[in-house]
RNA sequence: GCGGGCGUGGUGGAACGGUAGACACGCUGGAUUUAGGUUCCAGUGGCGCAAGCCAUGGGGGUUCAAGUCCCUCCGCCCGCACCA
């Protein structure tokens, strides 16, 4: 080479994402590259990816980059490995932040939400998503809402819709009803008054109905995390136990003659000593009719707010009524009825009995109201005459005693004789009890679906006739007033009864958000037909075949789908048991938290980082440089103020890297930690990726060349590629992207190695192959680079990476010739040797022994025992 | 309170019950560059001169072999039915 014809070494070319990237968005939505039909032709095999939809709340957030970018990479896989790919957008747009802005800003709740839809919209384009726009609607849509009642109304006439009184968190100041999340340590959000519980005439959709099947098919569901499957099998809840009813001694003063509990364990009947009842139970009120202590006591329960957490967390607090109840098999012995705080109405029949000595919560209330605590379980191996409890109840298996009749048997037997006992004498019978309750829908609010119904004094509850569909919401509504607008709108609810024709009133509760959710994945398969849904595409498109989201919504959302999907099965509008095959629980973004010398909480463009060289890390202010503190790695929050706009960093480094990193930090079902220097990183191995592709242009062998035989350079670079291509096929499926990630970056580390051999035999084929390989590969993860890539290798060929078939892996290429195998003596590694694959066992052993370090460490005893697992390790045992 | 999960170097993490720390970030040293938020090379769990020993939140167990399985304790996170 003589060094004055070398041309001077050129700028290293970037990769200019920001030109880049908008091209080929424009270029993949030109060639509708994304758009699926609404009935796929019977030969495609199909696949439904779906990740959960957005609330627009404005801006998109990193969760919501995470969430898509996910979903994308399954899409754009499943696309290459043939599959017809549905992939639509929408938005969960009906809830309380819009009225929020409503009351706050005097904003009207649907511009506010349209607006923040066209933000985000915009947004995630720039996220070059392989979505298909077209599919995109928001549950705010007169169009999709009306369906939504349509659904309803089929429901209704199904007998799956309830009308029911149920308790709702009262605000006495406001005069409105508010949601959990509104009630702060007992007092409303806004007004600061005591909330209170006030029982209103409500909807229920009838999911109990389904309760046994909702759980039995948890079983069918494969491909869903076990730990979801798990806490929607607990929610459920299905217990096995006995109602057993308690005869009042002075039924005239408790308006009653019994009072029946429910128990799981009815074999410790005779360690009884106390029963109690819920605040919201008749026999409480039976007792504050005569007593104002306990209606004091009542008050104060109601002022505990709705949620369980709070019942259950708060002390345990009673009130004797000074009624009783009679033993069911001791003649004579009577129990005193409590109110309790802590016996929730909507669980059993919102009585329990209590045994002190075999349950914990009965033990704490007994032990500070000095109730009896008898055991009548003895634990495996304890003496009946000396046995005493500890300072906490016994709730594990035994043997009864104490206990008449029972005595001697198993827990299980006991259960299963004092049923049997229960049922002889009328007393009681066994049942199976759910946890899991009807779910309330009525929701006293503006911005939801309208509840399609019409209240007539003399038809009562009338059905909005379909014709009348969709109910739209008012436009012209007032927020300066506390309560529902809908209500105190002057003209919407007057309306004539559909039946009779008398003046009647409109239903002025609207839905619950999570009916809007419950359905949509369905909606998406033909989102402009007349009917809900429409036959041919939800039959050809559900269930969905990946669906992705927040473990947050491992219960609720995902269970009223799940029952969504059974009552649109049984109006006949689908035919799948089950709307989600598969499952993918993320975990949330989290960042850094910082806090100025004041206390006041920092965002992170706010602070200076720098770091020492033993690795501590510090902050400033910037500009006035004060100290400010690191805090802890946390979930990204507006308070916190530990945000990063996913839009600033796309504008910096562009969506791939976005997407990149977020793939790479870590496995995905885990919390992660966005950091500026991990972006930043990524960033970096994008500008490679580009380099090593530019460097090589004028190395690579023509299209279709022919690899060259012989075990050179250019055969390690082609076993490195297949390899990759095995590697992060496996890590794709196992959604181990950060796994495919390692084993790229470990790919182009390969290709630049290669670069230093351009000369070997067969290295322009290789190269080529090594490169495009790479773009294909990268593609679902960094897709506007691996187009940049791919049409630098291949100039003017006009082929799109995104309509390419996956790379397939040449098995020839992946076997290996020798592998290393870890040599152990007692389990602890001592050498490793190289081995022929394939070799026999016996000299493998013998090689295995020669080694020096092996015999220093067995030390001259005699070998007893050889492992060898092929391929990976032998192990000696002396 | 109840239900579910997680815990591995300075950091994120990898690891069919089989060589703990792949890959990356960060840091250290060197080279290139007028310059560097560039690129390239080397090093990087702890202790030890070394042989080696110790290390996967703490403690115990099963196994030839445990980050992985079992028991127990601790810490953190998610859900609890009207936030989405």
């Amino acid at each position: 080479m003589n060094d004055s014809t070398k041309p001077t070494p050129k700028e290293p070319p970037r990769y200019d994402f920001a030109a880049a990237e908008p091209r080929w968005q424009t270029e993949w939505d030109r060639r509708a590259c994304f758009a699926v039909p609404d009935v796929p032709p019977p030969e495609a095999k199909k696949y439904y990816v779906l990740e959960m939809f957005p609330y627009p709340s404005g801006k998109i957030h990193m969760g919501h980059v995470r969430n898509y970018t996910l979903g994308d990479v399954v899409a754009r896989y499943k696309r290459a490995r043939g599959h017809l790919v549905m992939h639509p957008m929408g938005w969960d747009a009906f809830g309380l932040p819009a009225e929020n802005a409503a009351r706050e800003r005097g904003i009207h709740p649907g511009k506010w939400t349209y607006d923040n839809i066209a933000n985000m919209r915009a947004e995630l384009q720039r996220m070059g998503l392989s979505l298909e726009w077209a599919r995109e609607f928001a549950t705010c849509d007169a169009a999709y809402y009306g369906k939504q009642q349509k659904l309803f109304l089929d429901f209704w006439k199904a007998g799956l819709v309830e009308r029911k009184e149920s308790w709702v968190n009262w605000d006495p100041v406001d005069g409105t009803v508010l949601a959990n999340e509104q009630v702060i340590d007992g007092r409303g959000w806004r007004s600061g008054a005591l909330v209170e519980k006030k029982k209103l005439s409500q909807w229920f959709l009838s999911i109990t109905k389904y309760a046994p099947d909702l759980l039995e098919a948890l079983n069918t569901l494969d491909r869903w995390p076990e730990r979801v499957k798990l806490m929607q099998s607990n929610w459920i809840g299905r217990s096995e136990g006995a109602r057993v009813r308690f005869r009042l001694t002075d039924a005239a003063a408790a308006g009653a003659e019994e009072v029946e509990v429910f128990t799981t364990r009815p074999d410790t009947l005779f360690g009884m000593s106390f029963l109690a009842v819920a605040a919201e139970h008749p026999l409480a009120a039976a007792a504050a009719a005569r007593d104002p202590r306990a209606a004091e006591f009542i008050a104060e329960c109601r002022r505990m707010g709705t949620s369980e957490a709070a019942i259950e967390q708060a002390e345990k607090r009673g009130f004797d009524t000074g009624f009783r109840v009679a033993h069911p098999f001791v003649p004579g012995v009577s129990f005193p009825v409590w109110i309790a705080n802590f016996v929730l109405m909507e669980y059993g029949t919102g009585a329990i009995f209590g045994c002190p000595g075999h349950d914990e919560r009965d033990f704490e209330f007994a032990t500070k109201y000095a109730l009896p605590i008898l055991p009548v379980v003895l634990p495996p191996g304890a003496d009946a005459t000396t046995f005493r409890l500890g300072g906490e109840a016994y709730t594990d298996d035994g043997t009864i005693f104490n206990s008449g009749f029972l005595d001697g048997l198993a827990v299980p037997a006991a259960k299963r004789r004092v049923i049997e006992e229960l049922e002889k004498t009328g007393q009681g019978t066994g049942v199976v009890n759910w946890r899991l309750r009807d779910w309330g829908i009525s929701r006293q609010r503006y911005w939801g679906c309208p509840i399609p119904v019409i209240h007539c004094e003399s038809c009562g509850a009338v059905p909005v006739p379909e014709a009348q569909l969709p109910v739209v919401l008012p436009e012209d509504v007032d927020f300066s007033k506390p309560g529902n607008p809908l209500d105190h709108h002057p003209t919407w609810k007057h309306v004539a009864c559909p039946q009779c024709g008398a003046p009647a009133r409109r239903e002025t509760d609207t839905c619950d958000t999570f009916v809007d959710s419950s359905w949509y994945f369905a909606r998406f398969c033909s989102p402009g037909a007349a009917e809900p849904v429409t036959r041919a595409a939800v039959d050809a498109w559900l269930p969905v075949d990946q669906y992705i989201g927040g473990i947050e919504h491992a219960i609720l959302h995902l269970l009223y789908s799940r029952f969504f999907t059974r009552a649109m099965k049984a109006t006949g509008h689908l035919a799948v048991e089950e709307p989600f095959a598969g499952l993918f629980t993320q975990g949330m973004v989290q960042h850094e938290s910082y806090k100025g010398a004041d206390g006041r909480w920092l965002y992170p463009e706010e602070v200076e980082i720098s770091v020492a060289a033993d690795g501590t890390r510090s902050a400033v202010v910037k500009g006035s440089n004060e100290p400010a503190t690191i805090g802890r790695v946390e979930a990204m929050s507006k308070s916190k103020r530990n945000t990063v706009d996913p839009g600033a960093i796309i504008g910096k480094y562009g969506a791939d890297t976005a997407r990149w990193f977020i793939l790479s930090d870590n496995p995905p079902e885990r919390d992660m930690e966005w950091t500026e220097a991990g972006v930043a990183g990524a960033f970096r191995f994008t500008q490679r990726i580009w380099r090593l592709a530019a460097n090589s242009a004028d190395a690579l062998a023509p299209v279709g060349a022919a690899h060259a035989a012989g075990a050179g350079p250019a055969r390690k670079l082609r076993q490195a590629t297949h390899r990759t291509i095995a590697a992060v096929t496996e890590a794709l499926e196992n959604f181990a992207f950060n796994v495919a990630v390692a084993r790229i970056h470990e790919f182009a580390n390969a290709i630049g190695e290669a670069e230093g051999q351009a000369a070997a035999e067969g290295m322009g084929a290789a190269r080529r192959e090594a490169l495009e390989t790479l773009a294909r590969l990268s593609a679902p993860m960094m897709p506007h680079l691996a187009e940049e890539v791919f049409a630098a290798l291949r100039p003017g060929s006009g082929t799109l990476v995104a309509e390419l078939p996956w790379p397939e892996a040449d098995p020839e290429l992946l076997k290996a010739e020798t592998v290393t195998l870890a040599i152990q003596v007692l389990g602890k590694l001592r050498a490793t040797i190289e081995v022929p694959v394939g070799a026999p066992e016996a000299e493998i052993f013998a090689l295995a022994e020669a080694e020096e370090n092996v015999q220093r460490a067995l030390g001259g005893k005699p070998v007893k025992k050889r492992i060898h697992v092929p391929g990976r390790v032998v192990n000696l045992v002396v």
